[in-house]
DNA sequence: CAGTGGTCTAGACCACCGG
DNA sequence: CGGTGGTCTAGACCACTGC
């Protein structure tokens, strides 16, 4: 009975508040990606609705890929498919079938530090921890990155293990500050190698780059990171699905 | 009563039967853009179903983009916003909250013609027409583009009068051949311009290329299109949204 | 005002999964 | 087998639109 909606403002929509909720409580990690959420039918009741309500508000969730169903099952968070989407620069082996692997990754720097300017634009903050690194294939260096991230939302990144950073930043960002990044917008330019990019990519200066611009956005529409990403024109490929 | 779905095939759910038979109707250009297809009463009754059922219909139709709901007025067929969605490589003047403009295009080529290899592929056909066009923004050429179309689906696209090809084809695919374009995998890579692009171009033989080789889909996930667009590396810009 | 979509209910039966 | 999600019904009342 009733209705222990979390922070949602009153006059919405049930399905739409449950749906809040349940949101807040995944980034929270309420729930493991191995255990199903309630059922459709406890949360029916637990909340005080009728079960055509929480399908709607779990719809929506299913919708922005936050849960997925299993019949017979139950509702599990879904692991987020993080770089299977939202890694997708850079194929490096061409399209036979095969996997494509995760660039290793070497870390350059990590620090607190101002935001340049077009980070700062993005974040709508100066405050921010810098991350440098190199990401490699089979040894070979493809990419350079620099990377912002708001202090006040990863307060304490710069200080984390060194052997708690994968290759891949937003399971970390996920599963150690609760940012469930959902969202980006790729800028994708052609430029030319400086000699701290050719340097790192074992190029020489003045070789043409190919250039992303990325900021990432959480379930809220928050910009969360933004970075910029350097590789060698002549090995790059970019893929993109329009819808 | 009963149910007069059109081409769907049986043991599929009803709302799902209801939503080809609609996808169906809407291709076919069965309701225009400013009259409101049947309400949700209507094709209760009509198709002997719930109205809940219809809704969950119509809700997949709006999730994708087809149709569009207005309270207390209907529900219409959405005016596909073909390029402000797939026409969005090449930002020629920067983000200065100006809006960007369509690129004029003059056309070079227009022929039935065998498929080159890749386009035959993504295809499915060898039989193809082949569309040649230079793409301008305030008369300076920016774009070369080579498209391929099966000539089963657009039969006499050869001969349509030149004017009534403006410089989008997307709109002339629906309008006229009844082909909704509503999905597009680019793939992105760097070259360098031949002979033929760089003269065309106006640049010098071994310039900066981007290359976008693009395929096409329609509601049904069938390729209708394929094409290989290339553009001065230099004043590259593309932009990708990722979900 | 009548007609539309938007929300919500309280059930039903089915298909699937796991123990 | 019981529990889960998947489909579907036949209503209710509300919010909005357009005449």
């Amino acid at each position: 009975m009733s209705a222990p909606f979390h922070t949602t403002d009153d006059r919405l929509p049930a399905y739409i508040r449950l749906r809040d909720t349940l949101a807040a409580q995944i980034a929270a990690g309420e729930w493991t990606a191995e255990q199903p959420i309630p059922s459709e039918a406890k949360l029916a009741k637990e909340y005080g609705l009728s079960v055509g309500t929480v399908r709607k508000s779990i719809d929506g969730l299913v919708g922005e890929g936050l849960l997925e169903r299993r019949q017979g099952s139950g509702t599990y968070v879904k692991a987020p498919s993080f770089d299977a989407t939202l890694f997708r620069f850079f194929q490096w082996r061409e399209v036979d079938g095969s996997q494509l692997s995760i660039p290793s990754s070497k870390l350059i720097v990590r620090t607190r530090a101002p935001a340049p300017t077009e980070a700062a634009e993005a974040l709508g903050t100066q405050d921010v921890i810098k991350i440098v690194r190199v990401r490699s294939l089979s040894d070979l260096p493809v990419l350079f990155e620099e990377i912002y991230i708001p202090a006040s939302l990863f307060a304490g990144f710069e200080t984390l293990s060194e052997d708690a950073l994968g290759p891949l930043l937003y399971p970390i960002y996920f599963e150690q500050f609760g940012v469930l990044v959902k969202r980006a917008t790729d800028d994708l330019t052609f430029g030319s190698a400086d000699e701290t990019v050719a340097k790192q990519l074992r190029l020489k200066t003045g070789d043409p780059l190919a250039v992303i611009h990325r900021t990432a956005f959480d379930i809220e529409h928050k910009p969360v990171e933004w970075r910029i990403a350097r590789g060698s024109a002549a090995q790059f490929r970019y893929r993109s699905e329009i819808n």
